[in-house]
DNA sequence: ATGAAAGCGCTAACAG
DNA sequence: CTGTTAGCGCTTTCAT
């Protein structure tokens, strides 16, 4: 199972490897006989450039590595659809990692990426202390992915999640709510900014009595512990904001399982607009950010600070829009005061 | 942003670098005063390996390149799960990929991790021709994950989509139905088996002039697609199987679409049992594969022929178990005939 | 137990 | 335009 070299395909071409490893990254400067020579050599020996040897030598691998915190979370995987397509359009390959939303991994999976040595890092949601992020961007341009920082050698694209979560309750206060509560969404990316627009909208409204956190997580699972929290009291809200789409539809199981109906007895919403939120039998509402933007911009940080030199921070802000669908609406008449 | 080498370690703590490099991989034949020392070096420079240059010199890379067709397709993020438990388990590191079900970019995600040289390759759910994957299986081992092949070259675990489909048609049949339509997978990994024991369980039951396959693909659109041209007919399906849970939903969108009910008026099977089928608010009937058992067998296999120097093929298939929910009911009494 | 030396397969000046 | 010469950072005999 041993692999031709540069150095078989050279000797059989009857050229030097240095002409051989022109004609592979397509130099202009070499004849044209010689290329076809070199070429058809490629061909019939079943050449394949050897990864390893070629980023070793030439010191940068064009590839990017990209760490998701959450291979389950939709979401995640509509951002990687945008990075590949930016990626690939400026000649750089990517590489997906995982680190399941947990610490450990998701340094153990960073990590693989800097013995890589790949020539940026995109951390998509990751729950990494930010110590730790600003060390690996110490060795290679970082940038995160729907989550902020104010580290200085750390790029951030982001959706201002503190303004979605005030169009949220915006839009429920529109309807008629006053007892909007919310569930969190614990350590994850972002799940503070979420929180934090939440109480701020409450208390704008003058609703900072009502204000109510129940602690949950990126997870269908989180959703459904928080919520199960939040029905155990004896004054229900009437209505819920949910830390992301995962966890609404938890939420939205554990209203169910109550007995209670969406949106009669309680309003939802949801947050991310994932493809499970326009599922017609579920219908969210939710909280709409564009992930091929996301993508696309991620990866013109990382160019800009790979083949530009940049090397201040960049820090962007997306900016977030409603998705009112089925599960809002005005709560019950006796609720609306 | 240039990195320590094992040299500056070398250097650092007085000693050769060979010394270095047994200390990194953990030799037992190292004198513990100067093992401190190197470790201590480590410590203070940073020092991270590089991979490429490790890989290069060890002519391996203790890596396993994980091919994803569909990255949206939660039944791959949850056999990946397997995956990762079972590499990590046995010192192997794994990297993903995808190729989004478009041949050209499948090849080029597989072409990647070759040139790459990972020690193994697992294709899941790819759907490139035959020819691809055996010329790929000529410089690497690989595994197909949820397709079968009788390429004497390459492994295979799959479930077996032909029981698992006759599962399906069976529990209709059961049920009361005979109209019994479904709608295919494309050209999806293991569309084709499920199609087959489509056809072979209407055969059996003596139902085979209701046989009738609709086209869609692997993806909630194609679910919609092929439940669409189901639902122009005059004489609908009283039940339809869908090629898997995604494709299910798809259906279900359309048949609500219709204002026709689930499962008064038509009943649902999916394919997989992925978390979508188990939401309250889908509830889908579906057929059970164990992803972590897939991902356990996937790794297995390729490390027999990475360490064991295995050469014959082998041929897992799994045992599909059928999950009855809330999309299927008996048939309405005038269609039960 | 430790070090010296010879590559792994490729790129990158530098000559010519 | 093409070939020669050094490495890239690490592992691996082979001595000592």
């Amino acid at each position: 199972v041993s692999q031709p070299t540069i150095h078989d395909v050279a000797r059989s071409a009857k050229v030097s490897k240095s002409l051989v490893s022109l004609v592979v990254r397509g130099s202009p400067n070499v004849t044209e006989g010689k290329r076809q020579r070199v070429l058809r050599a490629i061909e019939d020996l079943g050449y394949r450039p050897n990864l390893m040897a070629r980023s070793l030598a030439a010191r940068r691998t064009t590839t990017i590595g990209v760490m998701l915190s959450d291979l389950h979370n939709p979401f995640f995987a509509e951002v990687v659809d945008g990075i590949d397509a930016a990626a690939s359009a400026s000649g750089y390959g990517i590489l997906l990692n995982t680190g399941n939303r947990v610490v450990a991994r998701e340094a153990q999976a960073i990590d693989a990426f800097l013995q890589l040595r790949t020539d940026g890092l995109i951390l998509a949601g990751t729950v990494l202390p930010t110590a730790s992020i600003v060390e690996a961007s110490l060795s290679c341009p970082v940038v995160l992915v729907s989550r902020t920082s104010r580290a200085p050698t750390v790029d951030t694209v982001a959706n201002d999640d503190r303004a979605g979560a005030e169009l949220a309750v915006q839009h429920l206060h529109d309807l008629g709510h006053h007892r909007i509560a919310a569930v969190d969404g614990g350590n994850g990316a972002g799940a503070k900014a979420r929180v934090d627009g939440y109480r701020h909208a409450m208390t704008r409204l003058g609703l900072e009595k009502h204000i109510r956190v129940a602690s949950g997580a990126f997870t269908e699972e989180g959703g459904y512990r928080g919520a199960r929290s939040l029905l155990r009291s004896n004054h229900l809200p009437t209505a819920v904001c949910a830390a992301n789409d995962l966890a609404a539809i938890g939420v939205l199981n554990a209203i169910e399982e109550e007995g209670l109906r969406i949106p009669q007895d309680i309003s939802l919403m949801g947050y991310d607009n994932t493809f499970l939120a326009g599922l017609r039998h579920i219908s969210l509402s939710t909280i709409n950010q564009s992930r091929a933007e996301i993508g696309q911009m991620a990866i013109t940080c990382l160019l800009e600070r790979i083949e530009g030199g940049r090397r201040d921070p960049r820090r962007l802000l997306l900016t977030p829009e409603l998705v009112a669908r089925d599960t809002t609406a005005p709560p019950r008449p006796e609720d609306a005061l």
